[in-house]
DNA sequence: GTCTATAGGCGGATAGAC
DNA sequence: GTCTATCCGCCTATAGAC
């Protein structure tokens, strides 16, 4: 339970690297999902992906090495697919307006996730709950989709003329830590009704904090 | 899989209210705390479990009605404790410090739990990874830690007459995310390496964002 | 109350036909 | 490549002796 979830295992081994996957791959991969997504990594069963796929149990093992090769390639996938429908669409036009718009923005944007797509919610679910025993999964979440928003909002604070910030980097990290945790607890913690809090009256705050503007 | 996680189960059915557990009582407490601790709740039998504690499986069943009993009163038990190791020794005695002072030893102490306490890590992981079907537990964990976190520093910026903050429960929520969600991303998604930071530079910027003090 | 032994089922993974 | 059928082990939970 140590060493092996750190080397990382061939997903597709009967398949050469220039061609993509087949339909039954794709069928696969996109049943392994909702079942993965559902009930986690242990409490999900091949015979399920299986029926997901609508396919036969040997096809799924004749795609996938095992159980754990077929997580790990379907949720390094999907850290992919968040990361492209999160930072694909550039929204460079509005980076010229006050930063308590574009602030507001990111915010709201990162926000507007946890709450219209549920399945984002468990896809994190899984990230933080599987990564003591998944730690490449944890990293590559790390680095596609935390590293990217950090950087994307030094950048800014950085390149902002209105801003005089002492250390973008870290209030970048403020900002995003701020965001990601009111999502954990208001949403995926279900804290709404325990801890209630309008997001707006949040992002206010955290915008006059950083702006030091009323 | 909907409801009969929302409604509590007894934990213990055989014993009255007005005597504490009993030795078997502890142990398999203690020996599920460590299985599930580790695994994960799917992944833990209940076999392990009575290797665990010493007994057999029959007296885990005697003692509790089946595996989610045990779990959820477990996990129960766990937060409560946390609560108390976290908050039980007050620090009124330093309140009277400076503000950069009062709010350093508080990110700090956060901080310190999740390097020195391997197994807090753990237990997050548990409380998040399953908060989709434990959602009691996700409540009582906002409940005992989240909101008292906030409380205690809300009481803090509300009383401490060098700081005038506008909204001193957003700022609560500001300040223990950007620690928390710092803890998150690396110590429990080992995101040290990819993405490093030291903490007390966060911790310093956190601060100068709050008092407005360089 | 606690144990050993076992029921009964579902899990991951594979053999072999086509 | 895909299927049906199957192996075998571990799972939750319980029966019954003491």
């Amino acid at each position: 339970m140590d060493s092996k979830y750190d080397t990382m295992k061939q997903s597709k081994p009967k398949r050469t690297d220039r061609q993509l996957s087949s339909e039954k791959t794709e069928a696969i991969l996109e049943g392994g999902m909702q079942e993965f997504l559902t009930y986690g990594y242990a409490a999900t069963s091949m015979d399920r992906v299986a029926i997901a796929a609508k396919v036969s149990k040997a096809t799924v093992y004749s795609h996938f090495q095992d159980k754990e090769s077929l997580f790990v390639g379907l949720i390094q996938r999907l850290v992919e697919q968040k990361f492209q429908s999160i930072f694909g669409a550039s929204e460079a036009q509005v980076l010229q307006a006050a930063p308590q718009i574009v602030l507001r923005e990111f915010a709201n944007r990162a926000l507007d996730i946890g709450v219209n797509e549920p399945q984002f919610l468990n896809f994190m679910r899984l990230i933080l709950g599987e990564s003591a025993r998944f730690p490449q999964l944890a990293r590559a979440f790390v680095s596609n989709i935390e590293q990217t928003a950090f950087r994307k909002l030094c950048q800014y604070f950085t390149n902002c003329p209105h801003l005089k910030l002492s250390d973008p980097e870290a209030t970048a990290r403020i900002f995003v830590g701020a965001i990601v945790h009111f999502l954990i607890v208001q949403e995926m913690l279900h804290g709404k009704d325990i801890v209630p809090m309008e997001r707006d009256r949040l992002i206010t705050n955290l915008i006059e904090l950083i702006t030091g503007q009323p």
